[in-house]
DNA sequence: TACCACCACTGGTATAGACCAGCAAGGGGA
DNA sequence: TCCCCTTGCTGGTCTATACCAGTGGTGGTA
């Protein structure tokens, strides 16, 4: 063996590293890569064979290996080996659209526009986005369908000065995340919600097409960009009798 | 400064390592102690001074706080230091008890039990432990309160075979959870959940002082060992007007 | 006064080695 | 046949060292 490294044994995966960035980041996306041909409970070659093989030292790949297990992609096992981890907490902990969320459940998500103006915001709205009550924002209003049967109502909020081609954007097919990440350009790393149950009466009952006084979710959603300051604030509100929160939850010490 | 370490400098925190358990494991637990004693924002000692205060090689140092920043209990920032972080998933991803999370809301949680016996499990609850229906289950049924108000209703049911002694303990101003950890000497270390709305009507309404077909949250707990098996299963349904969930979320790209 | 270069710090990457601890399979003995 | 111990793997801990890469203050120069 030494330092031959086998030709035709490495499946496809690139058996030098190339040197411009840190030979960590290589590493790390070529073990990303060799994870998603792998299922879960596969074994990944051992940290001995990963330094031999890109001629590294074994802590360097262990750092990254380290990282991987911190973001849940692979579990360890002293004695046994590191292992290619089941897909968990990304349900709970990932913020989904709704069109990623209803296809995740196997359901075909779809819109139908209420509303899509600007106007002047109110006191809760000026309090999510955090600016002065009266500011310009661009509003969305829509009901949002699953299979073709509706499942919530959404209204959202964006500041106006940034946002107001939001305004004229066709909607009604597609997912606004896409929409603000693609045409916008910007980046929402994370977001804050509050959920609460409410009884779904008036108006809203009948475009949810249930009995007034059922049960629902609301949903206040924060998103939040790279600095921690509000992008957008929306609030749905979902049928209580056809849709569910799961959550995977881990306890500390 | 140099190496005599200052006698008087060094807070409340302790000087040496005792040497019994690993170096990193030691270190971990005085820096968390550190952590506790400093606000969110405020700088830890470096890595360097770490080490010599120590007696440690960098590396490990570096290793625990690795792990730190991991949970999100630090912020290293390169170039500036490593800091304290905002309190934030915490919420969240961490899987809290009754107690704790009225605690966390300011609130003084309590209880009324209104049973603590052996039954037979049905579908519902044979489905959540992953045992036969008809296996015998202890099951706990309580009101919640928060500063003496009715709260949430409360049914548990764990495997008899393993908890029949829980049918005895005194619950009423205990935590299950603490129960569990220190009687039991259990861990769960994840738990999954559902959450829907439904509307409070019949006894469940009186029991929570709430006028009938009032909305509340619903959730279906099973609280998992290290093995992903089920410990024990339960719902609690909070009033809609008294309770929120608040999430924080991330987008993966 | 205003600016800029430098320097002393911070964490980030990487090395090469040692030994410990847990697991599993194979071989040998009862 | 069954059990146990050895052996060779796995990841876990730890050291001592080197250099890179940001940050922010200090002091000198224009």
């Amino acid at each position: 063996m030494s330092s031959r490294g086998g030709q035709g044994t490495g499946a496809a995966i690139p058996r030098r590293l190339s040197g411009r960035s840190p030979k960590g980041t290589q590493l790390r996306s070529i073990l990303e890569e060799l994870i998603g041909t792998l299922r879960p409970g596969d074994p990944l070659p051992s940290e001995r064979e990963l330094a031999e093989r890109y001629d590294l030292a074994r802590m360097t790949v262990r750092a990254e290996i380290t990282r991987l297990a911190a973001e849940g992609l692979v579990e360890r096992v002293q004695g046994r080996g590191t292992f290619v981890a089941e897909p968990r907490v990304a349900q709970a902990a990932a913020l989904s659209s709704f069109t990623e969320d209803m296809k995740a459940r196997g359901l075909v998500a779809g819109s139908r526009v209420l509303g899509q103006d600007t106007m002047a915001a109110d006191a809760v709205v000026a309090r999510g986005l955090d600016v002065a009550p009266g500011t310009p924002v661009v509003r969305l209003r829509r009901v949002r369908t699953a299979d073709g049967d509706p499942m919530a109502l959404e209204e959202a909020f964006l500041d106006a000065a940034r946002f107001a081609e939001l305004a004229d954007v066709e909607l009604e097919g597609a997912s606004l995340f896409d929409v603000l990440e693609s045409t916008f350009g910007v980046r929402f790393p994370t977001a804050d919600q509050r959920v609460v149950a409410i009884e779904i009466v008036g108006e809203d009952a009948n475009l949810l097409h249930v009995a007034p006084g059922r049960a629902g979710l609301k949903f206040h959603t924060i998103l939040l960009d790279e600095d921690e300051r509000p992008l957008a604030y929306a609030w749905s509100l979902f049928r209580g009798d056809r849709y569910e929160i799961r959550l995977r939850q881990e306890r500390r010490p």
